[in-house]
DNA sequence: GGCTAAGCGAGACGGTACGTCGAGTCTTGGG
DNA sequence: CCCAAGACTCGACGTACCGTCTCGCTTAGCC
């Protein structure tokens, strides 16, 4: 029954205070300024203690967004019926957090570390916008009519999610009409 | 008339040798294994010739895109009158190279080289869709009808551009019908 | 009566595996890559069992000298009533166990060890020549007019091994006239 | 002709810096406290410096021996034409180290330099006592009748030198009386 | 043609961070 | 209370590159 496991277990407080340490300074000063270094004395553990457990800043900073540590929550999309309106009120969510100054160097700094960890990528995509939340939605919508039959629904996050991680790329200036004119794009014309 | 400059001028071959050293390190290794050191090395030049000339690593990663030697000629997009048919082509030549083993790295590392240089993002986006010659095509398109007339054609491209990024970036397996869903998805079905 | 201890007794088993495992390691790989982390694990035992009962690797080293782990016991001195012979006999042991390529690079890492450490230093000197041995021999050489009446016979001992100990430490290659020649210079020609 | 060397030079101050870093270092904390890190800091160089021009710590020390920044010159021996008492005069300056209690830890570490690098070791012994030095007094002494004809002059510095070496690691406390004793036992009783 | 810049290959310099090893301490669970 | 296991903090290792700074040489417009 037993583990077998001898030895101390793992410490929970040094997990804890390295992913904060990663949190706090990935904000302060973006993914590749990081250090396992700097993260590890600011956390007050042993680099040994990081090293024993992740094996390279990319896999903190997925954790970290696991934990939710990086992004808000708010990103989650709201349900009020009307599909349309839901999609729009996420993505100027999104665009808000984009625009303030913070945010815009933590996204893109996400975008590295996704660069060269999956894991990040999938689970920035996922707080953006969950797949498996988001296709659900579409199906229903598919069927109530209210975008058309034939549409690609697979594809609609991607393009939502992957056109913000474009702009954010490349500096592309905050737009209050983008959602609108981005839901319209990928849902089409609201069905009269 | 002269530039009244004196001592020896910019030396061409030195450039050059920088440039390739620079697109075979970052195709064999990678964005961030990418060094200055190894680059002034491998070109068979000074650590200062480089530095002189160029800001960091990420200046010359633009570089190399603005010359074409990072990313293949072919992804500009064909004009054969069929707006669909010539996106679907592009999309599907831009997988081919997405699909290649080295093809895979090199675009991510180019992802990571844009999130931390804005004129990286936006050569990169160029390389593959130039919004200056996808632009008129969708006016065009929309003038003749081949578009539904109020598709926000600003964004067509990001979106494109974005979701191919973000599979990219996921390490999505390549999907033959891929190409021809996203345009389904942007450009609205053909009309009747 | 009792000793009033409670709870498990020291394990021998422990103890002998460590004192082997150090006296194999430190033939192995000398004194300075000697680590009491590998003492451990090679002896199979946790790193708190050494650390219980000795302060570091050179109270170690000290316990493998005291129970002849490390040194051969041929390194006595015989006794065959001709002194000069004796020790003859007894140097030129010692430079056939330092001309063999394990005990040079042993005897110089005993030496490093002797340097942080009076017992091994003790040891060590007592390994090669006891004084409490040695001292009698000369006092008795002296009375019997083997040796001149004023030798300081205290110092014979430590010139004899010094000598052997500087050489050990230049890697001066073996001599087989050396021992000869040693005694002729500390216990003085043979008396006609 | 020309040495065909390219690039900077080789900084004189680091490597005075570095050098005087380690002697001070080396008589404050010994040894096995020594750590090149530390040697740089002190020194205000890279450790690559350190690197790029000694192999590791006892290289160090070796040059530092060289240079005469750890022992004093005193230990050159005097020549008034009376060997004997030349002899125990050196001594007696050594011995006057020794006693005192940076002297002490000092030449202990210098053994355990020795230990593991050659070159200390040779120039642990020619800063005590130079055989190249030595050997002609004594072959002058062996000819004017100063010492017996038959001497065996190689062994007389060895011996010496190797036991005021074993002393020391012994922590053998000073003896007024040791130099002339150590001097009658090698040289042998002064010719009537 | 000699003078004066600038460019160049080379490479040393003071630094930061890497990822690893080992030190010595502490904790867990079993005997 | 001992033991094996192993996680902990901490310090140092030796390496890789950073970006700056000489070196000694070559190149080229200017007097």
């Amino acid at each position: 029954m037993s583990e077998g496991r001898r030895g101390a277990a793992r410490s929970e407080t040094a997990r804890l205070a390295i992913l904060e340490a990663t949190a706090a300074l990935f904000a302060e000063r973006g993914y590749d300024h990081l250090s396992i270094e700097g993260i590890a004395t600011r956390a007050g553990v042993g680099k040994q203690t990081v090293y024993r457990w992740w094996p390279g800043k990319s896999a903190l900073i997925a954790e970290c967004l696991l934990e939710g540590m990086l992004l808000p929550e708010r990103f989650a999309m709201p349900d009020t019926g009307d599909l349309r309106a839901d999609v729009v009120a996420w993505l100027t969510e999104v665009e808000a957090v984009l625009e303030s100054p913070t945010g815009e160097g933590l996204f893109r700094s996400l975008i590295a570390a996704a660069s060269e960890n999956v894991d990040v990528a999938r689970r920035l995509r996922e707080s953006l916008a969950d797949p498996r939340l988001f296709l659900p939605r579409l199906l229903a919508a598919r069927d109530s009519g209210e975008v058309r039959a034939d549409l690609p629904v697979e594809e609609v996050s991607e393009a939502l999610v992957g056109a913000v991680m474009l702009r954010a790329l490349a500096h592309s200036p905050a737009d209050p009409g983008l959602p609108r004119r981005l839901v319209d794009l990928t849902l089409g014309p609201r069905p009269s």
